[in-house]
DNA sequence: GTAGAGGTTGACGTTACGTCAAGGTCAAGC
DNA sequence: GCTTGACCTTGACGTAACGTCAACCTCTAC
């Protein structure tokens, strides 16, 4: 049995082109070369051939093939391995298909989904400086975690409700309401509670944010447009900013 | 409002390699070059990149994105075309996982699985030149395309069974029987079945192969000893041969 | 002798950047 | 004015596993 390179790619189901790759990289050299350069193949080849072409369809790369065939005994353990990736995987599309899914039925909904998703990552880094400057390296840290620990569809689930929260603050300033009147109270009441999600806020946790960095966000919203930005603009910074000191004096 | 690229990276959570990568082919300009050659990015330029970032999350391409962005109004088309994409890859991941469990657990059983795995395309690819000659080009390429269509384990049920149908084959005729007798009759028997079941074959639907093709094959066994090797040698291919001899003149 | 089929070695293309490498720009401190 | 350090630039290689030319050699058959 001596086979030419065609001839045994053809009797795997293979190509000529992927012999010369698996010769090239040193997974299947030719049984001999002869004077000519030509490869030639023969019985142990094509077992080995074949079973490179098992393990590939099973989705191993070709150095983890080369280290099973190598020391067989460690294919199951090396199998284990590949599965949990495997598995890996498959979890990563089926939350991945969720989301696809779910921003289709945004977009047919009418929702501007685009725009509000504008807030991923936005405010989150927008917080960057400032809070390392303020609150330490490690506070940004930890929030910075718990955020690229949220799925996507947990992501869009927070920002859509900041949205809402951030419509709702340019509404009411926008109407003239008394920053220190009931409804911009409430609004500050769901301005803390929001924020009381976010770890690596000082006091983020159930206890909420304190005093202290409630009133600096108030004050950042007005000195910095990037912050006022997704308040309407300095004059709404200001009343978010006015309704979140009352807020801070009466419960804080 | 004007950043630096490492500003913007930062701003949307990404990397200015990203930037220059999304500027290099074209998804994403910056706003402004300066004088001295640094990109500078406004808040258009940050809508644009959280859109994109978005669409990233979801798994589509930079061309797909490009061509979202550039059209928005087929962006539901462009997703549903991606779900299907999405879907056919988790249904290739599962029968992958499904392949992977099964060889986890054949190996762990002491099966050689490896060489049953050699059947894989072996015998199949194996007849390409003498189906072609015999029974045209046709033929075998309707046989190549029923065998690609199947999944890696409908593959490995049907070398399973071809396998099985080798080995008892083997057995029967180092035990001597008789080709004319029964046993031997009915491993005829299921040898026709199981040609039965390749398309392409002359009467490879349900009616089974033609007499011609499988009287053909029998003597093929025998004058080829790459057919002969899965059936013993000469000695088994023989005893094969006059089996399905006998089987086809009452049968056929 | 000349097709024609098949063999060889490069080398580029594919995806979305990460990662040096070499060198220019700018603000701050001496 | 000079150095230092942070930040910017372009260029180019590497990644996984080959597909696909390109240019050229070899063998068989007519």
């Amino acid at each position: 049995m001596d086979w030419s390179i065609q001839e045994i790619a053809k009797l795997a189901g293979t190509t000529s082109r992927t012999l010369r790759h698996y010769d090239d990289i040193g997974l299947l050299a030719p049984a001999r070369i002869a004077s000519n350069g030509y490869r030639h193949y023969d019985a142990d080849s094509l077992v080995r051939l074949q079973r490179i072409l098992l393990l590939r369809e099973l989705g191993l790369g070709l150095p983890a093939i080369a280290e099973v065939l190598d020391r067989e005994d460690r294919a199951p353990h090396a199998l284990r391995g590949h599965l949990e990736w495997l598995r890996r995987e498959q979890h990563r599309l089926t939350r991945q298909i969720a989301s696809v899914e779910h921003t289709i039925d945004a977009l047919e909904g009418g929702e501007r989904l685009m725009a509000e998703q504008m807030f991923d990552g936005f405010d989150h880094t927008e917080y960057k400086e400032e809070v390392e400057q303020r609150w330490g390296v490690d506070a940004y840290a930890r929030s910075d975690a718990w955020w690229r620990s949220m799925s996507a569809d947990e992501k869009r689930d927070w920002q859509g409700r900041m949205s809402q929260l951030s419509a709702d603050w340019i509404a009411a300033s926008e109407r003239g309401v008394d920053p220190a009147g009931n409804e911009a109270q409430a609004l500050a009441q769901r301005h803390f509670d929001w924020l009381r999600g976010i770890p690596g806020t000082p006091g983020g946790g159930a206890e909420g944010p304190s005093r202290e960095y409630f009133l600096g966000l108030a004050e950042m919203y007005v000195a910095d447009e990037r912050f006022g930005a997704n308040y309407g603009g300095v004059d709404g910074a200001r009343f978010v900013r006015d309704a979140m000191t009352a807020y801070a004096e009466r419960n804080l």
